[in-house]
DNA sequence: TCAAAAGTGTTAGATTTACACCCATGA
DNA sequence: TCATGGGTGTAAATCTAACACTTTTGA
C-alpha cells in the first residue's frame, strides 16, 4: 500500500490539431465523432494514453494512425483539464498540434477516416472543448512561426515565395507588403533559391525555392 | 461497460513553480521533499488531482494549502509525461507557475512547510522532472512578461522604478538601460507616480509607483 | 565630504513601413 | 492584346541603443 493509492486516478488522453496549408488557407483536418458520447459531432482525433507511453509518444501513435505519417512536427499545446469537459467520463486531455503537408496525406486515408480539411476560420462547433485547443494551438503556432522557422512544414519542399508569403498571411491573417516580404526572405540563407520554376500557379513561372535546414543550424537566426 | 473502461487510468498531480522577487534576485519556492519515493531531495510543491476537481482548482488548492494566499496569478506550464519521470508509480503531472510578493507569504508558513527560496540561477538538482519544469515555467513567464503586465505580480503594491528594472533585469537576465527603461515607463500611464518616498533603498529616497490595473485596461499597450 | 542611489535628454544608427511599375506568358 | 501573377528599390518614419552628469542625503 503506498502513497499513490490514496489518491485517485483518472483517464488521460491526447487530441490532435493537425494543420495544412491549401488554397492559401490555414486548415484543420477534422472528423465526425464514431463513438458515444457525441458520435457524429465534429471532433478533433484523439486517443488514450496507455499505461506505458509517454504523452509525446501517444500523441506521435495518434498522429501516425491517423496519417500514416512519421517525424512529423509535433508540439504541446497544453492540459485541458475541467471536470465536466468530456460529457461522459472525466477525462483530463492534452492537445497537440501538428504540421503537415497536405500533399503528403493520402486521400485515401483521409476519407477512411471520414476526415475533412476545413479553414480554420470557417470551424463548425466541435465536441467538448476542442475549439478551444484548436484557438490555443493556433495562437502558440503563430509566435513559434515568428521565431523559428517551422513554416516550410506545411509546405512542398519545393515552394514559391508568393506560397510562403500566403502562408505566412493565412497563419497571421494579415497581409504582408510582397517587397518588404522578399527583402527578408534574401537575408536568410538558408532559404534557397533553386533554378527550378513552377508554372502552375501562374503564366510567367516563379522560382522554387527550399528550407535548408542544415545551412539554417550554422547560420540560423530567423525573423519575420 | 464503456468505450472507455477499455483503456487504463493513470494518475495526475500538479506542480507549482512560484515564483518571488528579492534581493534583486528572481527566486523560486523549494522544499525538501516529505514523503517516498525521492525523500529529501529538493522538490516543487505539488498535490494529486482530485475526481472532482479541475487542473486548474487542484493547482490553486495547492496554492492556497501551501501559501494561504487567494486570487494569486497563475498559468500553466504544459504537461510532462513520460513514463519513468516519477521514480515510484507513473503519474502525469501538470505544471503552473505562480507569481507571488515574497512579503505576503508569512514566515511562519514557509517554515512550517520547510520552504526555502532559492535564487533561480542557483537551483540545486531537483526530483524527477523539476528542474526542466522550472526551466520551461521561467522561459514561459519571462514573453508572457514582455507582453503583459503580470511584473507587478512580484512586486509590492508601492515600489520604485529601480526596483521595477531590477526585477525585468533578474528575470531577462540581462541589464537595462536606466534612462531608456525609465523613458518607456513614462509612456505607460497605467503606471502611477505617487507622492510617496521611499527611503528605504537610498539616502535621498526614490519615488513610489503603483500599477493601476484600472487604467491599463483602458489604455492598454504595453511592451517592454 | 563623500559614497550611493535617484533622476534626467539627445543623437546616431538600425529597423520598419509605405509605396508603383515593368516583365513574361498563356489564353 | 490583355489579364495574371512574378519580380524589383527607395525614401520617410519610427524605434532602439548608446551614452554622462547633477542631485540629495545619511553616514
Amino acid at each position: 500500500m503506498t502513497y499513490y493509492s490514496e489518491h485517485s486516478k483518472v483517464w488521460v488522453s491526447v487530441d490532435c490539431i493537425i494543420f495544412g496549408f491549401d488554397e492559401n488557407k490555414l486548415k484543420v483536418l477534422i472528423g465526425r465523432r464514431q463513438m458515444d458520447p457525441g458520435r457524429g459531432e465534429w471532433s478533433l482525433y484523439g486517443g488514450f494514453v496507455a499505461a506505458d507511453e509517454s504523452l509525446d509518444s501517444a500523441a506521435e501513435r495518434t498522429l501516425t494512425e491517423l496519417t500514416g505519417m512519421n517525424h512529423v512536427f509535433m508540439r504541446q499545446v497544453g492540459a485541458f483539464g475541467n471536470v465536466d469537459r468530456d460529457p461522459g467520463e472525466r477525462v483530463i486531455s492534452v492537445a497537440y498540434y501538428a504540421l503537415i503537408d497536405v500533399k503528403d496525406y493520402s486521400e485515401k486515408l483521409r476519407r477512411e477516416y471520414g476526415l475533412e480539411w476545413v479553414n480554420i476560420n470557417e470551424l463548425p462547433r466541435l465536441y467538448s472543448d476542442h475549439n478551444e485547443m484548436v484557438m490555443k494551438a493556433w495562437q502558440l503556432m503563430k509566435q513559434k512561426m515568428r521565431t523559428e522557422p517551422i513554416g516550410f512544414r506545411l509546405l512542398p519542399q519545393l515552394f514559391t515565395l508568393t506560397q510562403l508569403q500566403r502562408l505566412y498571411e493565412a497563419v497571421g491573417c494579415e497581409e504582408i507588403d510582397k517587397r518588404n516580404f522578399r527583402k527578408r526572405i534574401k537575408e536568410m540563407d538558408f532559404i534557397e533559391k533553386t533554378e527550378l520554376i513552377d508554372k502552375l500557379s501562374s503564366k510567367r513561372g516563379a522560382y522554387l525555392y527550399r528550407f535548408n535546414n542544415k545551412a539554417f543550424r550554422e547560420d540560423s537566426n530567423f525573423k519575420l
